[in-house]
DNA sequence: TTTATTTACGAACGGTCGGTCGTTTTGTAG
DNA sequence: CTACAAAACGACCGACCGTTCGTAAATAAA
């Protein structure tokens, strides 16, 4: 956008729709959002969007691919700093946790929202949302499997029911903060850290973690 | 309804109405029930409904109190028969999973996908799903305690975590299942089997259970 | 400066939404 | 049988939905 805030033309207008459109699909649902009440936010007219994108559906598309460029540089990214091992597999936890706490984003996390919008709708939008469901189990598994492989985390250990287990934690615990409050963080935290002092071959790696 | 399929009038079209918005409004969501379509699949008209219920919002609400209706028939009163102790929090964590596992619902579990849907949606709707959530997190943490109390589990051991972790497990079992496959019962069951031995005073009793 | 293309606009479309109204049907109580 | 109230109906309302279209403005290319 200009320094008198409006928006120009091209790639710079469509990540600011993108921008906007983000939070609104997260609090009303991907289905709810309207594309009239997008274009009045932006200052923009309806009819406008359709020349960036030729379908709701497209857009919709779009927001997904931005929810989850946006995951990876704010969540993803700072947490992979962490070393190896099981640190990094907390780390990830962590900040996951971390960046709902603080707020960030009303309404809570998109890609949940979303999965739980669309489990029983089939269609493009359906699949493109299992495929983003399936990539970050299999990184979660990943981590798992390399504090195994670096000998942090007993051999042996299930590493897809130690990803699924975290995973569940974090999602839950940014479900139900709204209504049960932030005690729902520290449950996540600690139950996490209770489960892989018990699978760690050396228990005083998980003291020095938060 | 009468030998011929046609429904009568007063309670008996209520929860026959109610039976047919429940799986409708679990698919579509709450807020996504639409009432001429459900008007439509129950053969009556879409002006009829609000001889009944005076808007929307109000037959909502009754799908609210339908849904908790055959949650507590269906899942919690089974899993209750179950000894006291560590053995009855197992039980009702494993009739839940067994009830969608066996695909009793499309679109997974109705008040998971409700709290996601009205998250960040102020209002009536929002507070009486909150109500229901907190109720529900109050039964588990009193079954916790209870496993604490009757000596099965460590004094000490940390209820509302413990049942935080179950409820966790649980819901995103449901959640996931449908991308991920009945895998995920088979992990939601594994984890907290395991966090229970943990827990528990006496290992034995866990080797007994599934 | 002229030209071509992208971008944005306002108006309008068909469709669905929740909701209202007057009327008719239906069951039940007297 | 009569009278009354609950229940169901069809027609209709205004609002909003996603989408299209013809046109005008803005940018980039010539």
């Amino acid at each position: 956008m200009t320094e008198d805030g409006r928006l120009l033309r091209g790639e710079r207008t469509r990540t600011a729709v993108l921008d906007r459109a983000l939070p609104l699909a997260t609090t009303a649902g991907l289905d709810g959002l309207s594309l009239g009440q997008l274009a009045d936010t932006l200052g923009i007219s309806k009819s406008g969007l359709f020349a960036h994108w030729r379908s709701k559906e497209a857009l919709q598309l779009a927001v997904i691919d931005h929810a989850r460029q946006q995951w990876t540089d704010e969540v993803i990214r700072p947490g992979m700093a962490a070393p190896r091992g099981v640190r990094r597999l907390w780390a990830v936890h962590d900040r996951r946790l971390s960046f709902y706490e603080s707020v960030r984003l009303p309404g809570g996390c998109f890609f949940a929202n979303a999965n739980f919008e669309y489990n029983a709708r089939p269609g493009v939008i359906r699949d493109r949302l299992a495929a983003e469901l399936t990539d970050w189990m299999t990184f979660l598994t990943r981590l798992a499997t390399d504090a195994i492989d670096v000998g942090d985390l007993r051999p042996g250990t299930d590493a897809a029911g130690l990803a699924y287990e975290t995973e569940s934690l974090g999602v839950c615990a940014v479900m139900q903060a709204p209504v049960l409050g932030p005690v729902t963080f520290r449950h996540a935290r600690h139950a996490l850290h209770e489960h892989l002092r018990v699978l760690a071959t050396d228990p005083t790696i998980l003291t020095e973690l938060t």
